[in-house]
DNA sequence: TAGAAGTGTGAATCGGAAC
DNA sequence: GGTTCCGATTCACACTTCT
């Protein structure tokens, strides 16, 4: 009873669409337990790097040598990672999910600790830039990819994925792992009053853009703890998502929050994107039977010959098989299961008519009675 | 005196391309320390499978399911990496170099120990499969693409890494962290008697010539510690590289050498052989608007006047219907197709401008940075 | 015989609502 | 929380068989 008061309470005082200021495991540590659904994070790199590095032209590449991206060993940097990990742990609801970018530098002492906090990884993403920046001394292979690792709160939780919105966004074939997005370059990138970067590692949108319409929903809560120029609620704010970012530096905030306020939404039919069949109301094949639409004691077919006959109660029998639809089709086939709605067909003017076609009419109907669209 | 001369006769019986049996780390303790020019490893990625998983029509995904993929916990994975990566680092020459594969479910780990041990990662490399198995079940992504971890013995090391052949290979640009490699299929796949293949993880002969090609020079000794049906062996053997197999299982050793005496060196001619052009790549509408070239929300017209609106997926919705560009396209047109790329035009400056124009500046950019065989 | 059509398969951490 | 049972879900190739 205390404990749900509380949790209401708490939950009223999350700060939504806000730039929090301070270290960022200080403020998660101070914002209510299992609020938040998504977190992205794009945590200091611990380049390690030495010296200047300059192209064939003499011109000085403007490397990243910001104090925050300096740590003392790798124990100091898995320390902060661990902390950091553990405080975004705790705000995540039990079915939130995490994604976290890195380079070859950080990115397996990431992994390593996200999987000792009992993270569980769904996949590893490959952003594959389309206009990397060459190696200059011709002494490695050109990086031309960073890896995000998409994680669950636990091996138990139930994340989102909007499988067909990706389907959909790669024309029809399931979306894979590597993903080939330009670097954020042009307007989209900030600049401060000298006209130089605002943010040394500003990332585009149109990753943002993948990743916030992969997992999560419209409404969803999405916290980046290491929010710099605000990429991330930027893209949130335009496809109807809450953000919270936590940002240390002063000058960071102050660009992110300029950025945010010039963002609009998009209108909400664009918003809506195509949704997984599961979603849909289940309809017992009992219905049909119920409904007239097919007579007990009619024969449905399979597309390999097979015969079955309704009955009253919505079960079919055939073949020394009683069942569901699904059952007798999965006996026949000899297959472990079998989706008895495509399997079936019966018979009009000579045709054969999958038996799926009525669950669809019925839920027609459904939808015309509750006045939804569809 | 005493080191060196043990050392002569440490070197003078470097057993040659030949398949050592037993236990890798063992077997890498008995041989001579500093010995050897490079190192290619493909653990066991400790897959930790549940149950079975069949694809949509039924059938049974042939898993690894080997019991030396079987490990009791990540820590019990952990002290094995150490192990094996201790040994390794002993063998290897001080200007040697080691690169290790695996996927996110132990990658991060191994990178973590190789770290740790004081390897100096010099890139991480992307293996992008042309066609990898598909997600059954829509419940991720596709995972099309294994990592690479190259690395020299200490931050010190003077590394071997043929710049010129690489960029060669690459139709005269820099060759990027990110290689595109079809499966191991067709008559490279190993089988056994059975017909059934010989090794679950059999690794492409493509990606060890990419290796091998990049990271040693004739004459260099490779060592594999997990052989397996010994492809490092045999693109050794064909680019006139000194091989060590070392294998536990008899059967896999078997096949191996088979393999192996089967394979003639190639001759030089015969190495430029790579490098075709490809057909221009898809580019999936999503992109456009993940791009924010277009906007959703924004509307598209056609040429006879017809409307539609842009989803945050890359679908289009007008006149009731919701799909690709194509199938909204094709719906107007009461045509059963549409190419909709030359259909849809956007507004600009009040000038209506077909939508294909954005895909021909993703193409250019693509063929700027990414067009070649890679 | 050439082309069309059908079959097989690959390192995979691959449910979830209802009772 | 455990159990039951509905019912959703695949891409690129290589190879084989049929027309």
């Amino acid at each position: 009873m205390m404990k749900t008061m509380t949790q209401g309470a708490a939950q009223a005082a999350l700060p939504l669409n806000q730039i929090l200021a301070g270290d960022c495991i200080e403020v998660m540590r101070s914002l209510p337990e299992a609020s938040v659904d998504l977190i992205f994070a794009d945590p200091p790199y611990n380049l390690q790097l030495r010296g200047d590095l300059h192209r064939p032209d003499n011109s000085r590449v403007d490397a990243v040598d910001d104090a925050w991206d300096q740590f003392a060993s790798f124990e100091a940097y898995d320390r902060f990672t661990r902390d950091w990990l553990s405080a975004a742990q705790r705000l995540l609801k039990p079915n939130g999910a995490i994604w976290v970018i890195g380079s070859y530098h950080n990115i397996f002492r990431v992994g390593s600790a996200m999987q000792n906090a009992g993270f569980w990884i769904l996949n590893d993403v490959v952003w594959r830039k389309s206009n990397p920046m060459p190696n200059f001394r011709g002494k490695r292979l050109t990086n031309a990819h960073e890896t995000l690792i998409w994680a669950s709160k636990s091996e138990a939780g139930k994340y989102t994925f909007n499988y067909e919105a990706m389907k959909a966004l790669n024309e029809g074939v399931q979306m894979r792992s590597d993903w080939v997005i330009p670097l954020c370059t042009g307007h989209e990138r900030l600049k401060d009053a000298a006209g130089d970067k605002a943010h040394p590692t500003q990332k585009p949108e149109a990753l943002l853009h993948r990743v916030l319409v992969a997992t999560t929903n419209p409404g969803d809560v999405v916290l980046d703890p290491f929010f710099g120029t605000g990429t991330t609620g930027a893209v949130a704010k335009m496809l109807g998502r809450d953000f919270i970012g936590i940002e240390r530096e002063e000058s960071y905030r102050a660009v992110a929050q300029e950025r945010i306020d010039r963002v609009r939404k998009f209108d909400k039919s664009a918003l809506e994107t195509t949704g997984s069949k599961r979603a849909e109301p289940r309809v017992p094949f009992g219905q049909v039977v119920e409904r007239g639409m097919l007579r007990p004691g009619e024969e449905l077919f399979s597309p390999r010959g097979g015969i079955a006959k309704v009955r009253a109660d919505g079960t079919l029998v055939g073949n020394d098989v009683k069942g569901s639809i699904h059952q007798v089709g999965a006996h026949l086939e000899g297959a472990p299961s079998c989706n008895g709605w495509t399997y079936w067909h019966f018979k009009r003017d000579g045709k054969l008519i999958p038996i799926d076609l009525l669950r669809q009419q019925i839920r027609a109907e459904m939808d015309a009675d509750l006045g939804r669209p569809n």
